[in-house]
DNA sequence: CGCCAATATATAACACTGTTATAATCCTGC
DNA sequence: GCAGGATTATAACAGTGTTATATATTGGCG
């Protein structure tokens, strides 16, 4: 029996009636992101779409934050999903190359997840304002799948030899994360007009980044393939 | 007198002290955008702070989103004249780069102005959230002389033959953009813990995109001299 | 100068928001 | 079965942007 299953793994029957609930919350959040923006995601709407209270929020959650938080995570996840959805080719470059693409896709599939990854990012915290350097934010993505697709695949081209010497894998994969960041930010932000033109530059932009990163003896290597 | 000035301007004197409170208003909202963030920009504080009332940010701005507008113009502005104070070098590489360090320079010493630039840029309009792509948001910064600075150095540099010939000054800009804006934005956010080192990055990764930009006799002309 | 129409202001009300206090309900463990 | 603790529902609180209304204030014209 189910409740016997659930007792088996230890957990009460409050316990998954719990997470259950606090799932239908955040598909709800989900589906409200999703389609209305970060904007329109007012906790009593959430409830009622939910079929829950208000405070099922705060218990789930701990308040809006914790929900954001949670939302975050989930846009991370996602991101990570279609990179792992990304052919691993045997070719580092191709499959670096796949990686910015499933990053776009990611991003022009799920704009409002992207808009909260950037808002939550980049909280205006109280320390950034005052510009003083302690005290760094806690947030860090290096540990996450997202993160570790991206060094797997720079690491990759690394041993391949085709990188510069003086770059390590943490540097480029910083320099490549920013460089499409700041793409797919500024095609969502409508810089662009035609969408087509949005993923010629696209592709122009990543080969021009690769094109920096490459040594020249990594240089020759291409040519003679 | 100066009434008999503006008078000799054609602006009445309504009109000057209507001018008068909009820079007030104006002032006091940078201020607290700067000191305080874009969260707790609030009209009833903000009318308070400027001795005025809270309508009087209605007559002036039409409400809340025509503030942020004029504030958003502000930072475009601000900007601008970063910009305009980097040295023009007569070598346009060394031009260009003066740049992309007076964009950092500017997001760092303004950093809500720039968190208020991203969210006023992409603001997660109904049509993006649809995913279609007519009706494309109006707000466009190609005539801004923020950008119109990065295009000319761009041009220069083409006219140098530096950069590889198959790119035009448009898609060199719009790249050059995206690069810095996806650095700045990932370092104001934290993602780099130790501020040295996120100088260093910075001027790596700005030399990264400029070597895959030039071109082979770029290259070699870089070389000679 | 004095009046009038138009505009800007001040005050308050409205519909929201996130959060919190309070009371009723439910569930767990004994 | 029952006491005790957590979770809920309801409502209240302190905010927000915006709007309605009534009061000043202003500029143009006779």
């Amino acid at each position: 029996m189910a409740i016997d299953d659930d007792r088996a793994d230890n957990r009460s029957r409050m316990e998954v009636k719990k997470d259950a609930q606090r799932q239908a919350l955040l598909d709800a959040a989900s589906e409200m992101l999703a389609h209305e923006g970060p904007g329109a995601l007012s906790l009593r709407k959430l409830a009622k779409k939910a079929g829950a209270s208000t405070m099922a929020v705060y218990t789930a959650f701990g308040g809006k934050d914790g929900l954001i938080e949670a939302l975050f995570e989930e846009a991370f996840d996602r991101l990570s999903d279609m990179q792992a959805a990304a052919p691993r080719d045997p070719d580092p470059l191709i499959w670096l190359a796949s990686l910015g693409a499933a990053y776009r896709a990611f991003a022009l599939a799920n704009p409002a997840y992207y808009a909260l990854m950037i808002s939550v990012t980049m909280p205006l915290t109280d320390h950034v304002l005052e510009g003083q350097q302690d005290d760094p934010p806690a947030r860090s993505i290096s540990h996450h799948p997202a993160y570790s697709h991206l060094r797997q695949a720079v690491e990759a081209c690394i041993e391949a030899g085709f990188f510069r010497e003086e770059l390590d894998a943490g540097d480029v994969a910083d320099m490549l994360w920013a460089h499409v960041h700041g793409l797919c930010s500024m095609e969502l932000a409508g810089y662009y007009t035609n969408e087509k033109a949005a993923q010629e530059r696209f592709d122009l932009s990543a080969e021009t980044i690769m094109r920096g990163l490459v040594s020249e003896k990594g240089r020759k290597r291409l040519q003679a393939r």
